[in-house]
RNA sequence: GCCGAUGUAGCUCAGUCGGUAGAGCAACUGAUUCGUAAUCAGUAGGUCAGGGGUUCGAAUCCCCUCAUCGGCUCCA
């Protein structure tokens, strides 16, 4: 068997069949579930009364997987003759959810695997249709590692039994296994969450409320920055902008069908009597878009309307579903709604994917685009459907883009297409996602006059390129690893002299760059130089130091030191602030001379 | 919402058997005036997440709530 990536999945199976062993062994009581190899590894989920598995378990568990190993057993594949008295002997083990399984699969030839010492005693089985590795010295010890214990239900439904799953890894060898784990710590690193802390980008507090995110002012720069971007470009690309209230009476939800389709995500307004009206703390952004799409009248001719607002909305989540800047519950999403003619629809997703596309390259960032269609359950006409799925896919052919097909994911009101970006973890999350609508526009009856003068509805499209603002930091932090480029830098540049002597220079310096529209910061406390330097660059990750004595003083210079790269001579303060405002202008990411 | 873990100073963490809380960094004050990724000394800082209970006595044991973390589910 050749040891490469595609049959490492074969490995990582064959290694839960030996965890599963090794947690009988230990825990004879531990009812099997399932045990797949997934992306990274593998896990296996048992059903255990009265014991849940520590950490200590873990490293047990881990013991007694090396000791197996050891036995060099073979795997061995087992048609079962009897399918019924296989199942009755599951449910005489009280295996009932193996009974569960083969009863599914009682006419698809199922098989056992059987694990074998070399006398050809049975020492384990399990329902699986393989393949597997011929024997354990393929698995080696030292390059499996358990990792962490949760929860998850059987069959992934909530209704069903909460069962416990253990997450584990294997390799090939030993040196795969480092790479990862050092990986994993790496990305551990990077998370936002240590990041905001440490860089004072952002916080929670419970007494706000759990998902409502306060920006610190270092990451109220980032946004700035972006939201000027964000601005400029739309304005660029033909959008108008809007701003629209935070709430709204529960009427314009009842119209819009959120009521009824959305109510347990929803933040409803307690009355305070009867008398007053329902409000609604806004989910969504669009009932608002279309309220002031039909203030005025619209012909084809006046038609694609692009309407774009950077709209905070509200979503009540699940408690457990929070997390950092990537889950909240308050967030503000890039939001717009194209209002177009059937005829410009493809024109219309061309350029957002070209947006979306433009956008993601300043941030040196890839992406994976997934196309949703008609799911069982749907609303509007079956041939808009199929016009509207053959136009989202001949808009991403003509292009060349790849992408999958999520067969029946769509909306219910329409197909989409969800853009992923890749954040440092290998994690992909979702950021940019086009929807079309064939919902909205009916239920508020908006039209628009076509060229016969007859009266038409126009199909409206849903799209943000960043997702929400929140998540969109998150991502940015974990990418950039808290070290922004120079354009997004909450500082720019730290002003350090090197002495008190060298401070009225080196406040020169900072009101010139300051002037200069450079945000810049004047380090003049009585530390060492070494200790500023330090701090400016590591801790604070600011992307330029300024170093002022004697020497600079002299000739009339400063001496620049560039983050994670060093120093890197003298300049004139003007020529620096040329070189830096010509990096801030052009977006780069390179920060080096 | 579910399973499990966690919550001690601004941050990172220690706190034994139940005997009234400690370090490093940061902050503040003073000294130092320094040539490229941590100068020295001192001071201050805590209703031990919140509430209830057991106990002569609770950071420590029990219960509830809140929050965070790892997952599951959800993410119209």
């Amino acid at each position: 068997m050749e040891k490469n990536n595609e049959t490492l999945h074969i490995l990582r199976h064959s290694a839960s069949h030996i965890m599963a062993q090794a947690v009988q062994k230990i825990f004879p009581n531990a009812k099997l579930a399932i045990g797949p190899a997934v992306d990274t590894g593998f896990y296996y989920d048992f059903d255990l009364e009265g014991h849940s598995f520590t950490e200590d378990d873990l490293r047990k568990i881990e013991e007694e997987m090396k000791a197996i190993l050891k036995q060099n057993l073979t795997f061995e594949k087992y048609l079962i003759p009897d399918v019924q008295k296989q199942i009755d002997e599951f449910k005489a083990q009280g295996e009932i959810y193996k009974a569960e399984l083969l009863e599914e699969h009682r006419n698809d030839n199922p098989t056992l695997y059987l694990t074998k010492d070399k006398d050809g005693n049975v020492l384990f089985n399990d329902l699986c249709a393989g393949p597997h590795v011929p024997n354990t010295t393929f698995i080696k010890g030292n390059a499996i590692k358990l990792l962490k214990v949760a929860g998850a239900y059987w069959r992934g439904n909530e209704k069903n039994k909460m069962l416990q799953r253990i997450y584990a890894t294997a390799f090939w060898n030993k040196e795969d296994l480092e790479k990862y784990l050092n990986f994993l710590e790496e990305a551990q690193k990077r998370d936002h969450r240590k990041l905001g802390t440490q860089l004072d980008l952002f916080s929670v507090r419970e007494e706000i409320g759990s998902g409502f995110v306060l920006w610190h002012p270092n990451l109220a720069v980032v946004r700035e920055e972006i939201e000027n971007y964000w601005r400029t470009e739309h304005r660029k690309r033909g959008y108008v902008i809007v701003n629209t209230p935070q709430i709204a009476k529960s009427k314009l939800w009842e119209i819009s069908g959120h009521i009824d389709h959305y109510k347990e995500n929803m933040f409803f307004i307690r009355k305070e009597n009867e008398d007053e009206d329902q409000y609604i703390v806004k989910p969504m952004n669009c009932p608002f878009h279309i309220m002031i799409y039909q203030a005025n009248r619209y012909s084809y001719r006046s038609l694609p309307l692009r309407m774009a607002e950077l709209g905070t909305v509200y979503r009540k989540e699940k408690s457990g579903a929070l997390s950092g800047l990537t889950r909240v519950q308050g967030f503000t999403q890039d939001d717009a709604h194209i209002f177009c003619t059937p005829e410009q629809l493809v024109d219309e997703i061309n350029a957002i994917i070209d947006f979306v596309s433009d956008t993601m390259k300043i941030f040196n960032m890839t992406f994976e685009v997934e196309l949703s269609t008609r799911p069982e359950s749907f609303v509007g006409d079956i041939k808009n459907w199929e016009l509207a799925e053959a136009g989202l896919k001949e808009a991403m052919d003509k292009r060349g883009m790849k992408y999958e097909i999520n067969e029946g994911d769509g909306a219910f009101y329409g197909p989409k297409i969800d853009f992923k970006v890749k954040d440092a973890i290998g994690r992909t999350w979702q950021c940019a996602t086009i929807q079309l609508d064939f919902n909205l526009p009916e239920r508020f009856d908006i039209k628009y006059q076509d060229k016969d003068g007859t009266m038409k509805t126009p199909v409206m499209l849903h799209r943000v390129i960043f997702g929400s603002m929140e998540r969109f930091h998150g991502i940015l932090i974990e990418h950039f690893a808290g070290a922004f480029p120079l354009w997004l830098s909450p500082q720019q540049v730290c002003v350090v002299p090197i002495s008190e002597r060298h401070n009225d220079y080196a406040s020169e310096v900072y009101n010139k760059l300051r002037n200069a529209g450079i945000r810049v910061k004047l380090d003049d406390r009585s530390e060492s130089m070494g200790y500023k330097i330090r701090e400016a660059l590591q801790d604070n990750k600011i992307p330029y130091v300024l170093v002022m004595g004697d020497k600079e003083i002299e000739a009339g210079k400063v001496a620049v030191r560039i983050r994670g790269i060093g120093e890197a001579g003298t300049l004139s303060v003007d020529e620096f602030i040329n070189i830096v405002k010509e990096k801030i202008n052009s977006k780069t990411q390179e920060l080096s001379f």
